[in-house]
DNA sequence: TACAGTACTAACCTTTTTGTAAGTATGTCT
DNA sequence: AGACATACTTACAAAAAGGTTAGTACTGTA
């Protein structure tokens, strides 16, 4: 008896959204992930040249994690990783332009 | 001499949305504003039960301040005050269903 | 040998965000 | 008088996010 209490409460998606890409950093990263074929540690670094080492390796694990990013390991010494888009992670792209969008319409003068 | 270094540097669309709707809350309370005329606190509060009373204030005021939604207050007593989505805050409607886009198409099986 | 480059990891600390609990002012209702 | 309701405010605490610094393993190069 007392079969568990099985929560069915459809997941908010803006909850969802917002965990998977919250955050200071995780967009500004997918976003160049999207415009560049693939990416080395060294060269976001250079694209975002005010993230800390940490947190960029730190919120690319996150990405891979939930499989918005890829990496590859190219298993040469020294060390060469790839990091790129995923599938699931392209479809970030009309969300990152309809906050330009926002972002554009916000600082038009009234 | 030595003018002052002028920073231009367009800010990042990004960042600007970030900064105005980032956070736990704020993207929720402005979807609620969204769909209904005008709510007042107590009603809110219903609509969102999670969210603890100071940071529904608190989250109110910054979106009042950032010209996202409006408060009037209609000077009764007891006191009674509306909230609703300003101009500017009904931007952030496509926004909105982006995410919510996102959030279906990322739960799909692949 | 010493230094540089790569992709990390780990310890530690600061700042920011979020939450809890209690209290305020005002007037109505009982 | 005392309870209730509204929209807040305040002080404090906990948790989460972000940042700094140093160190690892490996190899090529000066």
């Amino acid at each position: 008896m007392s079969e568990e209490k099985i929560v069915v409460s459809a997941r908010c998606p803006i909850r969802t959204t917002l965990e998977l890409i919250g955050g200071k950093w995780k967009l500004i990263i997918l976003q160049q992930l999207s415009r560049h074929e693939e990416l080395r540690l060294s060269e976001l670094k250079k694209l975002i040249p005010d993230i800390s080492e940490k947190m960029l390796i730190q919120e690319l694990k996150t990405l891979v994690d939930g499989n918005l990013a890829l990496r590859k390991n190219y298993g040469e010494v020294p060390p060469r990783v790839g990091y790129s888009i995923s599938e699931k992670g392209k479809h970030i792209e009309p969300l990152i332009a309809e906050m330009v969008r926002f972002a554009k319409n916000y600082e038009k003068p009234d």
